[in-house]
DNA sequence: GATGAATGAGCATTCATTCAT
DNA sequence: CATGAATGAATGCTCATTCAT
């Protein structure tokens, strides 16, 4: 039984990370089931258990490597005790696009499905409260010292700038590299949280 | 002569037409070079006379789109008489936008190819000199009654916003319907530029 | 599993044999995949999961068919209770070209594929040891009455020149039918034999 | 008048190098009617006036290149001054050899399209009267110390040995290299001269 | 559940040949 | 004579999906 169970979940991780490595390595549309299920050591059939197709592996895979990156930065500021929504936002964007910027596959990966598409359906689509990243958003915000209005909104215009414009940064080097684009990033950030400001 | 190169324009010009109706109908990867070359009257061959394949004509016709949003908002800009630079930008974004708006497959179009992708690289990379929406940004900034530091950050950093956001706001409501969404995005617009102006 | 695998077997075969009738009746060029599929009963998928293309398949052919024929003429040998390496040499030789004369499509099928080029690569490449044909033939030689030089050498001239005129012969009649240009070539084979006799 | 036929004279001469020159590097399969067209530098349809198809311009080049390689070598012959059957027709061998060793490209055209072909079917084919290779060999003959009987046989079966055994040791270096192979060739063609002399 | 042989629709691409100019 | 745009039949090959074992 456990015995069992246990070789299911490990011919489906077996694919789940295959999968991972040929979208990063080859591309999607250049990967085909055939080059998975060899790869990951199981038979074609297999993959047609777990998964419905190419573009259902795919999905799982974007939203869990975007929970995987915002848990890290999650917890990297827990530890980190930063005070004060603007700082902890930013933190929170620099260690996501640091982690990125050191694992360009991943952030390929992720940015050709929809720029920060993982991060921006995590927290603005499906059911928000049983949404744990949002959640923590919103307590991040209810523990600042100074109110907020149209959080979402916020919240929202933060992400797609900082997802769009870190991406060419730090893919492109356009039109600087990220290191010296990170201060107007920021700077834009915090005049975004700050317009947000209710007296 | 002028009979076989009108021909050949025709030809051209078909492929290119039905390429662009298909591809934002089925998308890109349901259509099929055949289905291009059928629905546009043409031999199969022919194709290959004038595009290396699928994604050269895809290529070809996001760099055309986006050409022509960016001059209709120039020419709309011109005879606005609008004075500015904070007015004058955030007049071509809306104008770009609202022509999106109207147009959805377009967006969907353009927007699936790298958001904003069609600006960005008409923007951003290339001989810039030979690029006229460029020169006309420049322009606009050159003729405003202040002075701006880092123009190509300022710009970048607008059109990531505005183009990211915009899209998602047009294409899901999410966070909020454009209507809704569009005080907040020029909102940021104008601090984004202000932070750009030196004494 | 015996079901299966059976039935593996099955499906080759029919492809090998199909395409042996296809190649040798409408030539290699004229030979489509499809062809072969269609006459073989099976789809096309199937082809690929056998051999790579046209010319692996072909390949395979000319060096099955050639041991097939060296192989019957061996055995006719062992049969005929011959003795002295000359005329047990012609024995084979004229035991081959007696076949192929009796099936010109697969002399045409072989020849074309380089000249008795099945024959020698059979012989003078690859690993010799676990050739069992060129086995044969040494032994042969070691059992002659006479010690010989330069085996190698004397095998590949007396294969050059019988494969090479026999197929001219027995095709074209040219110079003259094989049935007047054989003892010609027997001849010419005995004092080449001869010539690598030693003391 | 001049003018225009100097003009066609040197299309077809264009088409026909450049056949040549693509067909020894990329192989006939290979080379499409359109490469040729394009590498001469003429319209797709002015392949169509001088030749039928790939395989029309194909025969005539390895006609033409054959008669080249035989003329050399008689033209050296003459001036040699070379006496005795054997020794002219291994000269006139060893000649063409040579030429080819030092042009394998030439070598493998030639010998794909039927090893020797070009001079079989220079010497045993056709109109024999009008064929001054052929001419030549038999003058050769005729001016011998001694008579000979069977010359076409004679001359068929060298020309086979030497071509077939001499393409491999040239190319292959099977079952040696042609410089250790020459003098087992060379006598073995000599033991087939002398057995077709007559008292 | 797991397998992997078999399928065959689907697609990109090539290329010889034609013919209006 | 020469051109080269246009053609479209032909073909090799891929790959998601099924299903008997």
């Amino acid at each position: 039984m456990g015995k069992i169970d246990e070789n299911k979940r490990r011919k489906k991780e077996a694919l789940f990370n295959t999968a991972y490595e040929l979208f990063t390595t080859k591309g999607i549309n250049s990967t085909a089931i055939s080059d998975i299920v060899e790869k990951a050591g199981v038979a074609k059939g297999t993959f047609y258990l777990y998964f419905k197709d190419k573009y259902d592996i795919k999905n799982k895979l974007v939203v869990h490597k975007a929970k995987e990156l915002f848990d890290a930065a999650g917890n990297a500021l827990s530890e980190a005790g930063i005070h004060g929504l603007e700082d902890q936002l930013i933190f929170i964007i620099d260690h996501v696009i640091n982690t990125l910027e050191k694992n360009k596959p991943l952030l390929n990966f992720i940015s050709k499905n929809l720029v920060m598409g993982a991060l921006r359906s995590t927290l603005f689509t499906g059911e928000k409260n049983d949404n744990e990243i949002y959640e923590r958003f919103l307590e991040l915000v209810a523990h600042d010292d100074y109110n907020y209005g149209d959080v979402d909104v916020m919240l929202f215009t933060i992400v797609e700038l900082a997802g769009s414009a870190a991406y060419n940064s730090v893919m492109y080097q356009e039109p600087l590299p990220f290191a010296e684009y990170r201060p107007f990033l920021y700077r834009a950030v915090r005049l975004i949280i700050k317009s947000h400001r209710e007296p």
